[in-house]
DNA sequence: CATGAATGAGTTTTCATTCAT
DNA sequence: GATGAATGAAAACTCATTCAT
């Protein structure tokens, strides 16, 4: 069954996003997702097997959102927006892979940690060649669009996963406006 | 002698940040600091133990840090530039902290864990301050100061940790000067 | 399975009783056992835990014992034999308790530690009172009925164990005589 | 210096009686002794041999008070006595004794151990001896010498040292008037 | 000499993986 | 198939012994 299989990976998800890899047996997994702990490996080799399962699907699923967002029209902002915003828009998702992806340089193979660096460059690259059509355009300032497509993607990243682990979260107008704020026109008058 | 004990907490913070706390053996520390796994326990209890001895000096060295920089004078960018940016200067122990505080919710003391959270209210608060007097005074737009701080606190993080993961890492006046373009003036024209 | 579980019970108990609790190691106990070294953790927490249990199930099993033959009816010296005897009648397990005893006041808990207490001093109080009975009664001689009653519970388990140790073994009418002889009769003409 | 090893010697004697063998660190003996550590070495090679030489040491003096009082003339119950009774004055070094002959079935050399056992046999044979000649005497009734020799010996332990354990410690001449009460005359009227 | 900090072999304990049911 | 009891390799921890001071 391909329902038992989902299960298993979601479980392992919460408690990798809560323990991390190494912090997270076995058992736990098997007993969030109600099955015996054999069922396990049925499914997956080995817990790394499990591990790279979620890192790759993770990173497939990023992708296909990445993918889909990133030919939407619109001004060069509202490209800007849509393609980082659809990328970091799975919160929990984002905020597990960023977590494995320092275990993952220990225990993925290189083909995960291939694929994780590819995405992130992908995104990046994408925001930066627009960012310097944007300053050939002259709307906006000229500015070092690697630095700044890096920041970009991070206050999302800042705005959507970290200020909510401690206050509620911003709607996306909210994160939009903020964006607005803070990177495009600034705070000084 | 205390240099043993510093070099044993010296190679701790290294393996604990490469490979996080559940992933270090007490005999990789052991081995890293060039001690018998023995000598380990003439100074400290347990592995937890040592996680928590780091997790305290690493706080006690930030809030030493950041009490000194709080008082400095200059403008009110000045004082917020050098607040933020004094207590994140220690790169690399920061970004430890960083990774630690999420095993920390898992193994450290209700006391470690009061104890970070405190500074990073303690700067924040100390950065919000700042923000309301300068909205109130004029020099800034109005803006949510909580936001604002926090906003203001990852973007040095990210431009002083993230950063510096996968390219050459900026200079303190680059670092100024980023901070400047993308929040104070923003990148809009 | 309880089966399991008793037999690590049996096999810790011979080596207790060989090798006292420090000298075991857990590796022996399995070994004993023919189980794996984790099976044991299966059924008990620690190494310590596994004495407990033995201490206590020692404990209930000779209070049983006791309890079961202190009613017995006949001569007041057919009672003092069935009590006496019956509870030192499982000679193996009273002499792993006397050594265990000792190291239980190491490690046992207090509730151990109090129960082989009570236990010991049950059957000693027991027969003391039927030697007060029998001195009223003018059925013996004078005598202090604490010490006396000591003292005879120490000669049967003399008789039952210690001689043992390097001599055949004792039928039980060759000890119900010899306590005759010794305690009873005396052995001057 | 001879009078540190008597210091270490009496040291490790109090913390085997205490602890038993295995249960006793050298850091514990080198502490009660007041010396370091490594002190304890220069006296005597490793820890087991710490324990032959006080199992050496606690059989010699016990040989030569047994052989000192088994001359001692009078009558063959003062004979007995003396016999019987010097050899177990010392009280709390039998204790240690009874104690660590168990151990040292594990871990004495064998040396060590023909040397406990000769004792025993020693003294039991020489009381067996005189109940032989009291049998043929007619001064005692007919018994079996081996058993009763045991069982006087093992009497004078249980008055001397078990009892004392949790009462208040008898005087030689109550010991020795309950003997005559047990052994020699019985209780029954 | 006397020491106790340093060590690593030997213990206890954990946990990924297997396999009989 | 599904399970979880059983396992032993690997991790944490202890302590007899050594050796620089």
């Amino acid at each position: 069954m391909d329902q038992r299989r989902e299960n298993i990976l979601d479980a392992a998800k919460k408690s990798f996003a809560l323990f991390g890899y190494k912090g997270t047996t076995v058992d736990q997994i098997a007993k969030i997702a109600s099955v015996g702990k054999g069922t396990l490996y049925l499914y997956f080799e080995t817990k790394e097997d499990l591990l790279n399962e979620i890192v790759k699907s993770l990173i497939a699923e990023m992708r296909k959102l990445a993918d889909a967002s990133i030919s939407k029209g619109g001004t060069i902002m509202e490209k800007l927006h849509s393609a980082t915003y659809s990328i970091l828009v799975y919160r929990k998702e984002h905020e597990l892979l960023l977590k494995l992806s320092q275990e993952v340089a220990q225990f993925g193979t290189p083909a995960s940690q291939h694929a994780l660096r590819e995405i992130e460059e992908g995104v990046i690259g994408y925001i930066k060649q627009h960012l310097e059509i944007a300053v050939a355009n002259g709307s906006i300032k000229p500015c070092d669009p690697e630095i700044t497509a890096f920041v970009l993607v991070r206050m999302y990243l800042v705005l959507l996963v970290d200020w909510e682990r401690k206050h509620p979260p911003l709607t996306n107008e909210q994160i939009s406006d903020l964006i607005q704020l803070y990177m495009m026109d600034g705070i000084a008058l």
